[in-house]
RNA sequence: GCGGGCGUGGCGGAACCGGUAGACGCAACGGACUUAAAAUCCGUUGAGGGAAACCUCGUGGGGGUUCGAGUCCCUCCGCCCGCACCA
């Protein structure tokens, strides 16, 4: 035998007995295979018991699982075999979101292909997810690589296209000149591409749009409407903020003395939220991109070099932050609306952006950080407008800091004297009434662009014909399948599809002259829109279903991590919405409770050369750490979440072989709050697997005892107090799965643990169904050693099956309470009282008690406050 | 800068609606069993004082409301998250 072998065995036997403890093992397999014979966990709609759907964000297939996951799926598991035992017909689906970059990155430096890569890490993650012994139907299972996926999200595309939910237009995009692609925001790394480190250029291309900005509004009124309640308040407010809703004014600046901007013009449109400081305006400031900039950029190089230092500046938060604010004044002058005879310069301003509002401002400097900045740099008036309150209008003065707040105004013409709010309204009304503007409401929601240049994603199925322009491909034609190519070609820069003529190159569907299919891919959080659809009501011959659709829909519980807050989240919603309006399904709100589950963090290790070390390196000895090979003293790091490159991280499979899936099921929901990070430790690990053992020990002694005795009645002689913690236990580990408190569902059931194991007088019934309740209070968490204990006790059938203890009111109120006694507000003593005792038996008790009598000796009691059932409080002085 | 959250023993965390602060777990310490260790079981464990009974202090700091504050209000400090030149 082994070292390894040996100490594998040693630690599940005890040396007394020599028999075999608890051994996860071989239980565990066995109880797997189980529920897979018995199909256990496949689901199909009953319309006579209510539906719940429990959905986890479905996992990208990178190779391995980790901890994060092991998190996820054991929180929702816990839910849906929990929603299971109360009677719901309940659906717990896994799949993959299995396009996306780093399958083409694999294939750059491996020569495999993207499809092979993937296909091969779905095969190993589904192994180690299985391993968890997760409540899954296995059944509803695909990839939104699958060809039986794409070919379906290709048909909801041509209907959302038909239906105006799509739009082809010209927009900038960061682009790599290097990889030759189009890069996101976040792939923008100090203005260089992230993998090529080239300079990103700003490139207009036609792009594929969903016009998510139309449904603007109602995402927004969703959010506070009461159609989302089941939603943390922190995801709705950073959705909230991300649609960022303005009402303001939207308005027109003439030119002065009939001048004509180069192309044309003889005006500027400008939005504002501040329409009350018109009359503290001091300049008119466009964006570079804006046509007025750009027209004149065309005949002044001045101008045109202004705007290409703009662009120079990089994107990033910091180059953001530390940017000054700098303009180019224009040779034009446009003229203030009210005031006459008052004229305004017109700048291109660096901080101006083309994609909000108009892409141009009025600056006021009095009010705004900004515009004050600017105007100091370029000696432009400063006119405050708007009077604090209690100010003096007469020595009131804007010094470095722009007045922001409430107030009345003044030096306003018809404004004066109105509330900021007042002012805002009346301006509004005198603009639309001149005919210069009109209110408008802003959203800082951009449209979705979903073009990418890339081989492993889902084609956009259009094609483009030189004489019909862009035509969607008949749905006959669907799949538009993506074509085989060789790995090797994924070593040369940019998108695969371009360089496959044989792909590339189709007639027109609708006029037959040679023409081009689109070569540009969806953006993988396409796929994710819909998946939860797909699960639950996928056909061979449709994307979904609209009548199980409508079954299944909403999702009742989602879980998942809060970086999916905003766009996940916010662009599935946007889906539900489009795929109502195409009648594939009713429910506009696909999530109708979300959990978003904290992440799992670990120590991080350091040897003295500074380098990062596994913990399967690292001894921990008495506080100190030091390398498992030669000795060498290690530096113990910051606890961070586990990422690869501070090697923090903890293999699962590595773990389930140690302890077993049902004890770091335990350990990962007992240590936090779900909604919390949670420290991964070995020591919790370990403390976890005693619990699963002991458990195992409390109830094997007692085999067969539920075919002994038969719970549908207790007897007379029914221990009341095990019988008691019992239903108490029952309480309120129901309430705290419910509630998502699987830490404090978790500490319920040591308790009750405790107080069973000193209940060793009880009688055989009360431990029967204490035991009995216990099996089934650990199953969502344990659910291994649940049906080994069931099967032990001699219950019916697989205790996944078995239906939820139910707590009896009777058993739930107390006989007695134990009622803390306070002088002067620090306890004294305690007095025991029936819960219906009235305030003046509990009072007179009180003051009988011979330690509140010591208390308040010498003292006159001034007060007596008796809380029924909670505290007394007896006021002496 | 704007918005949100959090701060409780050596550690993770409990504490319903303002009512016994520290449940439960981890770690540590003591004991039993053992030739010994591991495992297991029993016990102790917020701080200070006291021989003990007990007493005092204690939920980031300061102040307030209240019979009573971890919880509510004001203020300061610290940490975390989101958004960010959004007009």
């Amino acid at each position: 035998m082994t070292m390894a072998a040996l100490k594998t065995r040693r630690f599940f036997l005890t040396k007394e007995t020599g028999m075999a403890r608890y051994n996860p093992k071989e239980i565990e397999p066995k109880w797997r295979k189980r529920w897979d014979d018995d199909k256990a966990f496949l689901t199909s709609v009953d319309r006579s018991r209510p539906k719940y759907y429990v959905l986890e964000m479905f996992p990208y297939p990178s190779g391995r699982i980790h901890l994060g996951h092991v998190r996820n799926y054991a929180m929702g598991d816990v839910i849906a075999r929990f929603k299971r035992a109360r009677g719901f017909n309940v659906l717990h689906p896994m799949g993959w979101d299995a396009f996306g970059l780093p399958a083409e990155n694999a294939a750059m430096q491996t020569g495999a292909h993207p499809r092979d890569w993937t296909y091969a890490n779905i095969e190993a993650m589904k192994r180690e997810l299985k391993q968890i012994g997760l409540a899954i139907d296995w059944s509803k299972e695909f990839a939104t690589c699958d060809v039986r996926y794409y070919r379906w999200q290709q048909k909801l595309f041509l209907d959302f296209w038909k239906a105006g939910f799509v739009e082809r237009r010209e927009s900038y995009v960061n682009w790599d000149p290097v990889d030759m692609t189009v890069l996101a925001n976040e792939q923008v790394i100090d203005g260089k591409g992230w993998r090529s480190g080239a300079a990103v250029e700003r490139k207009k291309l036609s792009q594929w749009f969903l016009k998510i900005t139309d449904k603007a509004e109602d995402l927004l009124a969703a959010l506070d409407d009461g159609r989302l309640a089941g939603w943390p308040d922190n995801v709705r407010l950073m959705q909230r903020n991300w649609i960022g809703k303005s009402k303001g004014l939207q308005m027109k600046f003439r030119f002065a003395g009939g001048m004509i901007s180069p192309d044309g013009g003889r005006e500027v449109e400008i939005y504002t939220t501040r329409p009350d400081t018109l009359f503290g305006a001091a300049f008119i400031a466009v964006a570079p991109d804006h046509p007025l900039a750009q027209a004149y950029a065309a005949r002044d190089k001045a101008v045109a070099a202004f705007i290409v230092e703009c662009q120079k500046s990089g994107t990033s938060q910091e180059a953001i932050d530390k940017a000054e604010k700098k303009g180019h004044r224009l040779p034009i002058v446009v003229v203030h609306p009210f005031v006459a005879g008052r004229t305004l310069p017109v700048y291109v301003a660096n901080f101006i952006l083309m994609g909000y509002g108009a892409g141009a401002i009025f600056g006021c400097p009095a009010h705004d950080r900004r515009d004050l900045d600017f105007a100091r740099k370029y000696g432009l008036d400063v006119i405050p407008v708007v009077l604090p309150p209690g100010e003096d209008p007469a020595s009131f003065s804007i010094g470095d800091e722009p007045y922001v707040g409430p107030g009345s105004l003044y030096n306003s013409g018809f404004l004066d004297g109105l509330s900021v709010d007042d002012a805002i309204e009346s301006a509004i009304r005198k603009i639309e009434g001149i005919g210069a503007g009109r209110a408008s409401t802003q959203f800082r929601l951009r449209d979705w662009g979903v073009s990418r240049q890339r081989y492993w994603g889902c084609p956009i199925p259009a094609i483009h014909c030189e004489n019909c322009g862009v035509v969607p491909v008949p749905e006959s034609d669907l799949p538009v399948e993506l074509p085989e190519v060789d790995a090797s070609v994924f070593k040369t820069p940019g998108n695969p599809l371009d360089g496959l003529p044989a792909w590339r190159d189709v007639p027109c569907p609708d006029c037959a002259a040679p023409a081009r299919r689109e070569t540009d891919t969806f953006d993988t959080f396409v796929d994710s829109s819909w998946y939860f659809a797909r699960f639950a009501a996928g056909r061979e011959d449709r994307p979904v279903d609209k009548a199980d659709a409508d079954y299944w829909l909403p999702v009742d519980q989602y879980i998942g991590g809060v970086e999916h807050a905003i766009l996940h989240l916010l662009y599935a919603r946007y889906f539900a919405r489009a795929m109502k309006a195409t009648e594939h399904m009713s429910v506009e709100e696909p999530f109708a409770n979300l959990f978003t589950q904290g992440m799992v963090t670990h120590a991080t290790y350091k040897d003295a050369k500074g380098r990062w070390l596994l913990p399967e390196d690292v001894v921990i000895d008495g506080g100190k750490a030091r390398r498992a090979d030669n000795g060498e003293p290690v530096v113990i790091g910051p606890i961070e979440k586990m990422s690869k490159s501070k090697k923090n991280v903890v293999s699962p499979e590595e773990i389930v072989e140690k302890y077993g899936a049902d004890a770091i099921r335990w350990f990962i929901l007992s240590d936090s709050p779900p909604e919390r990070d949670v420290e991964w430790t070995d020591a919790g690990a370990a403390g976890a697997w005693k619990l699963v053992a002991r458990i195992w020990d409390t109830v094997e002694p007692f085999a067969g005892a539920l075919k002994a005795h038969d719970l549908s009645m207790p007897p007379a002689a029914a221990e009341a107090g095990l019988r008691r913690a019992t239903h108490q236990t029952i309480a309120a580990v129901t309430d705290d799965i419910e509630e998502f408190r699987f830490n404090k569902a978790i500490a319920r059931i040591y308790e009750f643990l405790n107080v069973l194991k000193k209940a060793d007088a009880a009688d055989a019934w009360s431990r029967t169904e204490a035991l009995s309740a216990l099996v089934r209070l650990i199953a969502p968490f344990c659910p291994h050693l649940a049906e080994e204990c069931w099967a032990a006790l001699g219950g019916e059938g697989l205790v996944c099956n078995a239906v939820w203890p139910s707590a009896e009111a009777a058993l739930l109120v107390r006989e007695t309470v134990t009622l803390p006694v306070q002088v002067n507000g620090k306890r004294r003593a305690e007095i025991a009282v029936s819960p219906s005792a009235d305030a003046s038996t509990v009072e007179a008790l009180a003051l009988a008690e011979a330690e509140v009598r010591r208390h308040i000796g010498g003292l006159t009691v001034r007060k007596v406050v008796v809380v029924p059932g909670r505290i007394v409080n007896i006021v002496a002085t």
